[in-house]
DNA sequence: TCTGGGGTCCTAGGACCC
DNA sequence: TCTGGGGTCCTAGGACCC
Protein backbone atom coordinates (compact mmCIF):
# COMPACT_ATOMS: atom_id res chain seq x y z
CA UNK A 1 0.00 0.00 0.00
CA UNK A 2 1.17 3.61 -0.77
CA UNK A 3 0.32 7.01 1.26
CA UNK A 4 0.04 10.48 1.10
CA UNK A 5 0.83 12.67 4.13
CA UNK A 6 -0.29 16.08 3.10
CA UNK A 7 -0.16 19.26 5.98
CA UNK A 8 -3.18 21.00 6.04
CA UNK A 9 -3.10 24.47 5.04
CA UNK A 10 0.57 24.13 5.45
CA UNK A 11 1.84 27.94 5.27
CA UNK A 12 -1.45 28.71 7.52
CA UNK A 13 -0.55 26.31 10.42
CA UNK A 14 3.26 27.40 10.31
CA UNK A 15 2.22 30.72 11.49
CA UNK A 16 -0.15 30.05 13.70
CA UNK A 17 2.04 28.04 15.81
CA UNK A 18 3.17 30.40 16.54
CA UNK A 19 0.63 32.63 17.07
CA UNK A 20 -2.12 30.52 18.61
CA UNK A 21 -4.17 33.17 19.40
CA UNK A 22 -5.09 32.82 15.81
CA UNK A 23 -6.54 29.03 16.21
CA UNK A 24 -10.27 29.40 14.36
CA UNK A 25 -9.74 32.29 12.97
CA UNK A 26 -9.26 33.36 9.36
CA UNK A 27 -5.70 33.19 8.31
CA UNK A 28 -3.71 33.74 4.90
CA UNK A 29 -0.66 33.99 3.64
CA UNK A 30 0.57 35.65 0.42
CA UNK A 31 3.41 34.75 -2.39
CA UNK A 32 6.64 36.53 -2.89
CA UNK A 33 5.79 40.56 -3.47
CA UNK A 34 2.48 40.01 -1.43
CA UNK A 35 1.01 39.31 -4.97
CA UNK A 36 -1.26 36.39 -4.83
CA UNK A 37 -2.71 34.23 -1.91
CA UNK A 38 -1.19 31.25 -1.81
CA UNK A 39 -2.18 29.45 1.80
CA UNK A 40 -5.87 30.05 3.48
CA UNK A 41 -7.62 28.72 6.86
CA UNK A 42 -10.46 26.55 6.85
CA UNK A 43 -11.47 29.58 8.15
CA UNK A 44 -10.76 31.90 5.28
CA UNK A 45 -12.17 29.09 3.16
CA UNK A 46 -15.24 29.23 4.17
CA UNK A 47 -15.27 33.38 3.78
CA UNK A 48 -15.02 32.76 -0.13
CA UNK A 49 -11.11 34.02 -0.53
CA UNK A 50 -10.03 32.28 -3.39
CA UNK A 51 -6.73 30.16 -3.55
CA UNK A 52 -4.29 31.51 -6.31
CA UNK A 53 -6.26 34.58 -6.19
CA UNK A 54 -4.52 38.00 -6.21
CA UNK A 55 -4.09 39.77 -3.00
CA UNK A 56 -5.51 43.06 -4.02
CA UNK A 57 -8.67 41.42 -4.94
CA UNK A 58 -9.40 40.07 -2.11
CA UNK A 59 -8.77 42.84 0.11
CA UNK A 60 -11.68 43.89 0.65
CA UNK A 61 -13.43 40.52 1.70
CA UNK A 62 -9.98 40.77 4.06
CA UNK A 63 -10.34 43.42 6.07
CA UNK A 64 -14.35 43.18 6.42
CA UNK A 65 -13.33 39.73 7.81
CA UNK A 66 -10.31 40.84 9.51
CA UNK A 67 -8.51 37.93 7.94
CA UNK A 68 -4.86 37.61 9.53
CA UNK A 69 -2.65 38.37 6.74
CA UNK A 70 1.14 37.49 6.48
CA UNK A 71 4.23 38.07 3.94
CA UNK A 72 5.45 34.47 2.76
CA UNK A 73 8.19 33.62 5.65
CA UNK A 74 10.08 30.80 3.29
CA UNK A 75 12.71 30.30 6.49
CA UNK A 76 9.86 29.40 8.97
CA UNK A 77 8.10 26.89 6.78
CA UNK A 78 11.20 25.13 5.36
CA UNK A 79 12.60 24.56 9.11
CA UNK A 80 9.21 23.35 10.56
CA UNK A 81 8.66 21.16 6.78
CA UNK A 82 12.38 19.79 7.95
CA UNK A 83 10.78 18.23 11.43
CA UNK A 84 7.55 16.88 9.44
CA UNK A 85 9.69 14.81 7.68
CA UNK A 86 12.33 14.12 9.56
CA UNK A 87 9.34 12.93 11.98
CA UNK A 88 7.92 11.10 9.27
CA UNK A 89 11.10 9.09 8.61
CA UNK A 90 11.91 8.43 11.79
CA UNK A 91 8.25 6.59 12.32
CA UNK A 92 8.57 4.45 8.50
CA UNK A 93 12.47 4.14 8.22
CA UNK A 94 13.65 7.15 5.83
CA UNK A 95 13.95 4.29 3.06
CA UNK A 96 9.59 4.48 3.05
CA UNK A 97 10.00 8.40 2.82
CA UNK A 98 9.70 10.18 -0.50
CA UNK A 99 9.09 13.96 0.11
CA UNK A 100 7.04 15.36 -2.71
CA UNK A 101 6.91 18.62 -1.62
CA UNK A 102 7.36 21.04 1.21
CA UNK A 103 4.38 19.95 2.73
CA UNK A 104 3.66 16.29 1.07
CA UNK A 105 5.44 13.18 0.80
CA UNK A 106 4.57 9.62 -0.25
CA UNK A 107 4.72 6.86 2.30
CA UNK A 108 5.21 2.75 1.30
CA UNK A 109 3.24 1.33 3.37
CA UNK A 110 4.36 -2.49 2.35
CA UNK A 111 1.98 -5.09 0.75
CA UNK A 112 1.45 -7.05 4.17
CA UNK A 113 -2.48 -7.49 3.74
CA UNK A 114 -2.93 -8.10 7.53
CA UNK A 115 -2.56 -4.11 8.57
CA UNK A 116 -5.15 -1.75 10.22
CA UNK A 117 -4.13 0.73 7.19
CA UNK A 118 -6.55 3.46 9.35
CA UNK A 119 -4.69 2.92 12.74
CA UNK A 120 -1.21 3.41 11.28
CA UNK A 121 -2.84 6.15 9.31
CA UNK A 122 -4.33 7.83 13.15
CA UNK A 123 -0.89 6.98 14.46
CA UNK A 124 1.28 9.08 12.07
CA UNK A 125 -1.37 11.89 12.18
CA UNK A 126 -1.24 11.81 16.00
CA UNK A 127 2.71 11.50 16.08
CA UNK A 128 3.49 14.38 13.71
CA UNK A 129 0.94 16.72 15.51
CA UNK A 130 2.86 15.87 18.87
CA UNK A 131 6.24 16.78 17.48
CA UNK A 132 5.87 19.75 15.59
CA UNK A 133 2.56 20.83 16.30
CA UNK A 134 1.78 20.48 12.11
CA UNK A 135 -1.77 18.98 11.60
CA UNK A 136 -1.73 16.47 8.14
CA UNK A 137 -4.04 14.54 5.86
CA UNK A 138 -3.28 10.74 5.68
CA UNK A 139 -4.86 8.98 1.98
CA UNK A 140 -3.59 5.37 1.71
CA UNK A 141 -4.47 3.38 -1.32
CA UNK A 142 -3.11 0.82 -3.46
CA UNK A 143 -1.41 3.14 -5.69
CA UNK A 144 0.36 6.88 -5.37
CA UNK A 145 -2.60 7.80 -7.37
CA UNK A 146 -5.62 6.45 -5.40
CA UNK A 147 -3.58 7.27 -2.43
CA UNK A 148 -4.10 10.94 -3.95
CA UNK A 149 -7.60 10.66 -4.49
CA UNK A 150 -8.22 9.19 -0.74
CA UNK A 151 -6.55 12.50 0.96
CA UNK A 152 -8.64 14.45 -1.41
CA UNK A 153 -11.69 12.91 0.35
CA UNK A 154 -9.76 13.05 3.60
CA UNK A 155 -9.28 16.90 3.11
CA UNK A 156 -13.08 17.12 2.24
CA UNK A 157 -14.90 15.78 5.07
CA UNK A 158 -12.02 16.46 7.93
CA UNK A 159 -14.45 15.83 11.21
CA UNK A 160 -16.33 12.67 9.81
CA UNK A 161 -12.52 10.90 8.20
CA UNK A 162 -10.38 12.18 11.05
CA UNK A 163 -8.32 12.91 8.55
CA UNK A 164 -7.31 9.68 7.48
CA UNK A 165 -9.01 8.01 4.34
CA UNK A 166 -8.16 4.04 3.54
CA UNK A 167 -8.76 2.82 -0.06
CA UNK A 168 -8.29 -0.67 0.50
CA UNK A 169 -11.26 -2.87 -1.04
CA UNK A 170 -12.90 -2.78 -3.96
CA UNK A 171 -16.09 -1.06 -3.66
CA UNK A 172 -14.46 1.68 -1.50
CA UNK A 173 -12.26 2.68 -4.51
CA UNK A 174 -14.80 2.37 -7.02
CA UNK A 175 -17.33 4.68 -4.50
CA UNK A 176 -14.12 7.30 -4.29
CA UNK A 177 -13.60 7.21 -7.47
CA UNK A 178 -17.23 7.87 -8.84
CA UNK A 179 -17.23 10.74 -6.31
CA UNK A 180 -13.97 12.76 -7.68
CA UNK A 181 -14.30 14.87 -10.62
CA UNK A 182 -11.83 14.36 -13.24
CA UNK A 183 -10.50 17.70 -12.60
CA UNK A 184 -9.13 17.06 -9.35
CA UNK A 185 -7.20 13.74 -10.52
CA UNK A 186 -3.41 14.02 -9.68
CA UNK A 187 -2.10 13.98 -13.16
CA UNK A 188 -4.85 15.85 -14.62
CA UNK A 189 -4.76 19.63 -15.22
CA UNK A 190 -7.18 22.05 -16.17
CA UNK A 191 -6.33 21.84 -19.82
CA UNK A 192 -6.89 18.00 -19.71
CA UNK A 193 -10.05 18.31 -17.78
CA UNK A 194 -11.52 20.45 -19.95
CA UNK A 195 -10.81 17.83 -22.92
CA UNK A 196 -11.99 15.28 -21.44
CA UNK A 197 -15.52 16.63 -19.97
CA UNK A 198 -15.94 18.47 -23.14
CA UNK A 199 -15.15 16.14 -25.61
CA UNK A 200 -15.34 12.89 -24.49
CA UNK A 201 -17.91 12.66 -21.80
CA UNK A 202 -15.95 11.89 -18.99
CA UNK A 203 -16.48 13.65 -16.01
CA UNK A 204 -15.78 11.33 -12.99
CA UNK A 205 -11.88 9.76 -11.75
CA UNK A 206 -14.57 6.23 -12.34
CA UNK A 207 -15.37 6.71 -16.11
CA UNK A 208 -11.66 8.23 -16.58
CA UNK A 209 -10.58 4.37 -15.07
CA UNK A 210 -12.85 3.01 -17.90
CA UNK A 211 -10.61 3.83 -20.55
CA UNK A 212 -8.39 2.19 -22.43
CA UNK A 213 -4.38 2.02 -22.41
CA UNK A 214 -4.79 2.54 -26.40
CA UNK A 215 -7.22 5.79 -25.93
CA UNK A 216 -5.47 7.32 -23.06
CA UNK A 217 -2.22 7.30 -25.54
CA UNK A 218 -3.78 9.06 -28.17
CA UNK A 219 -5.78 11.29 -25.75
CA UNK A 220 -3.84 12.33 -22.50
CA UNK A 221 -0.78 12.81 -23.30
CA UNK A 222 0.62 9.29 -24.31
CA UNK A 223 2.67 7.46 -22.04
CA UNK A 224 1.62 9.83 -19.41
CA UNK A 225 -2.15 9.13 -19.57
CA UNK A 226 -1.47 5.08 -19.66
CA UNK A 227 0.36 5.14 -16.66
CA UNK A 228 -2.69 7.19 -14.97
CA UNK A 229 -5.31 4.66 -16.28
CA UNK A 230 -3.03 2.01 -15.04
CA UNK A 231 -3.18 3.48 -11.14
CA UNK A 232 -6.59 4.32 -10.93
CA UNK A 233 -7.70 0.74 -11.63
CA UNK A 234 -5.01 -0.50 -8.82
CA UNK A 235 -1.81 -1.25 -11.14
CA UNK A 236 1.48 -0.09 -9.97
CA UNK A 237 2.93 2.45 -12.62
CA UNK A 238 4.65 5.37 -10.73
CA UNK A 239 7.03 3.94 -8.02
CA UNK A 240 8.63 5.33 -5.47
CA UNK A 241 11.60 7.95 -6.11
CA UNK A 242 14.88 6.95 -3.78
CA UNK A 243 16.55 9.33 -2.58
CA UNK A 244 16.28 13.27 -3.37
CA UNK A 245 18.11 13.51 -6.32
CA UNK A 246 20.13 16.55 -7.43
CA UNK A 247 17.93 19.42 -9.88
CA UNK A 248 18.48 18.75 -13.45
CA UNK A 249 18.02 22.80 -13.73
CA UNK A 250 18.08 25.51 -11.05
CA UNK A 251 15.85 28.99 -11.17
CA UNK A 252 15.98 32.01 -9.55
CA UNK A 253 12.94 34.26 -11.42
CA UNK A 254 11.25 37.39 -9.26
CA UNK A 255 8.82 39.95 -10.04
CA UNK A 256 10.07 43.63 -9.01
CA UNK A 257 8.82 45.44 -6.17
CA UNK A 258 8.16 48.45 -8.84
CA UNK A 259 8.08 48.78 -12.41
CA UNK A 260 12.09 48.74 -13.95
CA UNK A 261 13.18 50.57 -16.81
CA UNK A 262 16.54 51.26 -16.83
CA UNK A 263 19.17 48.01 -18.16
CA UNK A 264 21.26 49.09 -14.92
CA UNK A 265 19.07 47.36 -12.86
CA UNK A 266 18.01 44.66 -14.89
CA UNK A 267 21.48 43.54 -14.42
CA UNK A 268 21.68 44.32 -11.40
CA UNK A 269 18.59 42.12 -10.73
CA UNK A 270 19.94 39.48 -12.89
CA UNK A 271 23.60 39.17 -11.55
CA UNK A 272 21.83 38.67 -7.78
CA UNK A 273 19.80 36.31 -9.21
CA UNK A 274 22.53 34.67 -10.66
CA UNK A 275 23.86 34.69 -7.43
CA UNK A 276 21.12 33.27 -5.88
CA UNK A 277 21.18 30.41 -8.12
CA UNK A 278 24.80 29.82 -8.41
CA UNK A 279 24.29 29.04 -4.27
CA UNK A 280 21.80 26.75 -4.82
CA UNK A 281 23.80 25.08 -7.35
CA UNK A 282 26.88 24.79 -5.13
CA UNK A 283 24.73 23.24 -2.72
CA UNK A 284 24.22 20.26 -4.75
CA UNK A 285 27.08 19.90 -5.71
CA UNK A 286 26.47 20.66 -9.81
CA UNK A 287 28.30 22.86 -12.30
CA UNK A 288 26.10 24.32 -14.78
CA UNK A 289 27.18 24.68 -18.38
CA UNK A 290 24.39 26.59 -19.67
CA UNK A 291 22.95 29.73 -18.45
CA UNK A 292 19.27 31.43 -19.34
CA UNK A 293 17.77 34.85 -18.54
CA UNK A 294 15.01 36.58 -19.49
CA UNK A 295 12.92 39.58 -18.44
CA UNK A 296 8.98 39.91 -18.67
CA UNK A 297 7.56 43.08 -19.82
CA UNK A 298 4.39 45.15 -18.48
CA UNK A 299 1.98 43.85 -20.72
CA UNK A 300 -1.02 45.17 -22.79
CA UNK A 301 -3.41 42.80 -21.80
CA UNK A 302 -2.08 42.92 -17.94
CA UNK A 303 -5.61 42.08 -16.77
CA UNK A 304 -6.84 38.93 -19.49
CA UNK A 305 -3.17 37.59 -19.06
CA UNK A 306 -0.87 38.87 -16.63
CA UNK A 307 1.26 35.60 -16.35
CA UNK A 308 1.81 34.99 -19.84
CA UNK A 309 2.87 38.50 -20.18
CA UNK A 310 5.53 38.78 -23.28
CA UNK A 311 8.74 36.90 -22.01
CA UNK A 312 11.86 37.59 -24.02
CA UNK A 313 14.78 35.48 -22.90
CA UNK A 314 18.13 34.02 -24.23
CA UNK A 315 20.57 31.97 -23.15
CA UNK A 316 24.47 30.79 -23.67
CA UNK A 317 26.65 27.67 -23.35
CA UNK A 318 29.56 28.13 -21.22
CA UNK A 319 32.98 26.69 -22.29
CA UNK A 320 33.27 24.80 -19.11
CA UNK A 321 30.64 23.97 -16.59
CA UNK A 322 31.45 26.06 -13.66
CA UNK A 323 29.37 26.64 -9.71
CA UNK A 324 31.37 29.83 -9.49
CA UNK A 325 29.35 32.71 -9.15
CA UNK A 326 31.21 35.36 -10.97
CA UNK A 327 32.22 33.35 -13.48
CA UNK A 328 28.28 32.94 -14.17
CA UNK A 329 27.57 36.41 -13.63
CA UNK A 330 29.49 37.88 -16.16
CA UNK A 331 27.70 35.94 -19.31
CA UNK A 332 24.80 36.28 -17.33
CA UNK A 333 25.11 40.53 -17.56
CA UNK A 334 26.40 39.96 -21.31
CA UNK A 335 22.53 38.61 -22.35
CA UNK A 336 21.23 41.52 -20.76
CA UNK A 337 22.59 43.73 -23.47
CA UNK A 338 20.96 41.48 -26.01
CA UNK A 339 17.27 41.16 -25.07
CA UNK A 340 17.28 44.86 -23.14
CA UNK A 341 15.02 47.51 -25.04
CA UNK A 342 14.87 50.75 -24.21
CA UNK A 343 12.03 52.61 -22.95
CA UNK A 344 10.52 49.34 -22.38
CA UNK A 345 8.72 48.69 -18.52
CA UNK A 346 9.44 45.39 -17.10
CA UNK A 347 8.13 44.00 -14.40
CA UNK A 348 10.15 40.51 -13.82
CA UNK A 349 13.44 38.62 -14.88
CA UNK A 350 14.94 35.78 -14.02
CA UNK A 351 17.64 33.05 -14.18
CA UNK A 352 18.28 29.60 -14.99
CA UNK A 353 20.92 27.27 -15.04
CA UNK A 354 20.95 23.60 -16.48
CA UNK A 355 23.06 21.47 -18.04
CA UNK A 356 24.10 20.39 -14.72
CA UNK A 357 26.97 18.04 -14.18
CA UNK A 358 28.55 17.12 -10.90
CA UNK A 359 30.93 19.37 -9.75
CA UNK A 360 34.08 17.04 -9.24
CA UNK A 361 33.61 15.47 -13.34
CA UNK A 362 34.11 18.97 -15.28
CA UNK A 363 35.23 18.77 -18.73
CA UNK A 364 37.75 20.89 -19.06
CA UNK A 365 39.71 21.56 -22.59
CA UNK A 366 42.64 22.17 -23.62
CA UNK A 367 43.15 25.92 -23.21
CA UNK A 368 41.50 25.99 -19.52
CA UNK A 369 43.79 26.99 -16.79
CA UNK A 370 43.21 24.74 -14.07
CA UNK A 371 42.63 27.45 -10.93
CA UNK A 372 39.75 25.26 -9.89
CA UNK A 373 40.72 24.64 -6.14
CA UNK A 374 41.25 28.11 -5.43
CA UNK A 375 37.85 29.29 -7.05
CA UNK A 376 35.85 26.74 -4.98
CA UNK A 377 37.10 27.63 -1.52
CA UNK A 378 36.37 31.35 -2.19
CA UNK A 379 32.82 30.35 -3.22
CA UNK A 380 32.65 27.77 -0.15
CA UNK A 381 34.06 30.83 2.04
CA UNK A 382 31.15 33.17 0.83
CA UNK A 383 28.59 30.54 1.35
CA UNK A 384 29.32 30.00 4.81
CA UNK A 385 29.56 33.57 6.06
CA UNK A 386 26.46 34.34 3.83
CA UNK A 387 25.00 31.03 5.72
CA UNK A 388 25.81 32.43 9.17
CA UNK A 389 25.21 35.91 9.13
CA UNK A 390 22.19 35.82 6.91
CA UNK A 391 20.68 38.44 4.20
CA UNK A 392 23.77 38.19 1.70
CA UNK A 393 26.30 39.99 3.79
CA UNK A 394 28.99 39.48 1.51
CA UNK A 395 27.60 40.18 -2.30
CA UNK A 396 28.73 41.09 -5.84
CA UNK A 397 29.25 44.44 -6.51
CA UNK A 398 27.11 44.15 -9.68
CA UNK A 399 24.24 43.07 -7.67
CA UNK A 400 23.90 46.68 -6.42
CA UNK A 401 23.47 47.52 -3.27
CA UNK A 402 20.03 49.67 -2.69
CA UNK A 403 18.17 47.42 -5.03
CA UNK A 404 15.08 49.33 -5.09
CA UNK A 405 13.75 47.11 -7.40
CA UNK A 406 13.21 44.38 -4.41
CA UNK A 407 9.90 42.67 -3.66
CA UNK A 408 7.72 43.47 -1.36
CA UNK A 409 7.26 41.51 1.91
CA UNK A 410 5.45 43.87 4.26
CA UNK A 411 3.51 41.86 6.59
CA UNK A 412 6.07 38.99 7.30
CA UNK A 413 6.24 37.56 10.85
CA UNK A 414 9.72 36.63 12.45
CA UNK A 415 11.80 33.91 11.39
CA UNK A 416 11.09 32.20 14.93
CA UNK A 417 13.28 28.40 14.23
CA UNK A 418 16.07 29.93 12.06
CA UNK A 419 17.47 33.20 13.44
CA UNK A 420 18.61 33.86 16.95
CA UNK A 421 17.42 37.59 17.18
CA UNK A 422 14.00 36.49 16.09
CA UNK A 423 13.33 34.02 18.51
CA UNK A 424 9.82 33.17 20.31
CA UNK A 425 9.76 35.13 23.42
CA UNK A 426 8.19 33.99 25.93
CA UNK A 427 7.75 36.86 29.20
C1' DT B 1 -1.65 50.74 -8.60
C1' DC B 2 -1.68 46.22 -7.20
C1' DT B 3 -1.70 39.00 -10.13
C1' DG B 4 4.49 33.78 -7.25
C1' DG B 5 8.26 30.89 -7.80
C1' DG B 6 9.85 27.09 -8.27
C1' DG B 7 10.19 22.27 -10.56
C1' DT B 8 9.19 17.56 -13.58
C1' DC B 9 8.38 14.64 -17.66
C1' DC B 10 7.16 13.83 -22.42
C1' DT B 11 6.71 14.59 -27.46
C1' DA B 12 7.37 16.37 -31.99
C1' DG B 13 10.33 17.82 -35.19
C1' DG B 14 14.74 19.37 -37.07
C1' DA B 15 19.67 18.53 -37.84
C1' DC B 16 22.77 15.37 -38.67
C1' DC B 17 24.93 10.73 -39.46
C1' DC B 18 25.87 6.49 -42.30
C1' DT C 1 14.86 9.63 -65.54
C1' DC C 2 15.92 9.18 -61.24
C1' DT C 3 16.12 10.71 -54.98
C1' DG C 4 15.91 5.25 -49.03
C1' DG C 5 15.89 3.83 -44.62
C1' DG C 6 17.19 3.91 -40.13
C1' DG C 7 19.24 5.87 -36.48
C1' DT C 8 20.69 9.55 -32.64
C1' DC C 9 20.78 13.86 -30.39
C1' DC C 10 19.00 18.17 -29.27
C1' DT C 11 15.60 21.82 -28.53
C1' DA C 12 11.25 24.05 -27.98
C1' DG C 13 7.13 23.76 -26.15
C1' DG C 14 3.22 21.77 -23.79
C1' DA C 15 1.30 19.50 -20.17
C1' DC C 16 1.49 18.74 -15.28
C1' DC C 17 2.70 19.36 -9.98
C1' DC C 18 2.97 22.19 -5.43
Amino acid sequence: MKGIVDCNSFYCSCERLFQPHLDNKPVVVLSNNDGCIVSRSDEAKSLGVKMAGPYFLAKPLIEEHNVATFSSNYNLYGDLSWRVMETLKMILGEENVEVYSVDEAFIDLGENGENDWKQIGLQIRKTIEQWTGIMVSVGIAPTKVLSKVANHLAKKDKRAAECVVVLDAYEKIIAALQNTPVGEIWGVGRQYAKKLTDMHAVFTAYDLSQKSPEWAHRNLGGVVGIRLIKELRGEHANEMKDELKEKKMIATTRMFGRNVKSIIEIKEAIATYTAKAAEKLRRQYSAANTISIFVVAKGQNHNIDFRHGESIGTYTRLPIATSSTHELIKPAIELVDKIFVHGTIYKKAGVMLSGLVPDKTIQGNLFTEEKHNGKRLLMSAIDNVNFAMRDDVIKFATSGTKRNWKMRMEMRSPRYTSRWDELYKVS
